[in-house]
DNA sequence: GCCAACGTTGGC
DNA sequence: GCCAACGTTGGC
């Protein structure tokens, strides 16, 4: 059931690095390796118990593929002090870190992904984010409305 | 692999 | 503060 004030998400991810397979794999992950400010921003928004959609980019073909929720609010990520991750960043100071992430546990996997192309076909999905032109941001907000419809659409267990 | 649609950087 | 150059994302 929905939690009062509780908010909707989507995050992205590439499959080829991180799937729905691996975080129900491994239950819990921090989502690390955001560095777009937009991002990180909607990421310090997130309260434990947040639900996102799992969605898959850069995959034949890009969809959403499941659900996870939020299990800790944003903090430092580590990654970024790190010389030998990909994530580094030399310009974010320990004392004031630039880059933040969140942690994530599997909630539910798709029996089938919704993709992309089902999700522009769609009209009530029309407004939403993802489906539009150049949408890049790896996290964004979802409405309460469009997040319910494609719950639908996968016939999935969650409900809100 | 291409390229549109951004976002970031840095010279001025 | 402007804006050109550059880098990244991510669908196709």
């Amino acid at each position: 059931m929905a939690k009062r004030g509780m908010k909707l998400w989507l995050m992205k991810s590439e499959p080829d690095v991180y799937s729905i397979n691996d975080l129900r794999r491994d239950g819990t992950e921090h989502w690390e390796g955001v560095r777009n400010y937009q991002a990180r921003n909607f990421m310090r928004d997130m309260a434990e118990g947040d639900l996102a959609l799992f969605y898959h980019s850069n995959a034949k073909p890009p969809g959403v593929a499941g659900i996870c929720r939020i299990v800790r609010e944003a903090y430092p990520d580590p990654t970024q002090f790190d010389r030998k991750s990909e994530y580094y960043d030399p310009k974010s100071k320990k004392d004031d870190p630039r880059w933040s992430m969140v942690d994530v546990e599997f909630v539910e996997k798709f029996a089938e992904e919704v993709s992309l192309q089902t999700l522009k076909d769609e009209p009530a999905l029309e407004e939403m984010r993802v489906t539009q032109k150049g949408s890049r941001l790896s996290v964004q907000p979802v409405e309460k409305k469009h997040f319910k419809k494609v719950l639908k659409m996968a016939n999935a267990q969650t409900n809100l």
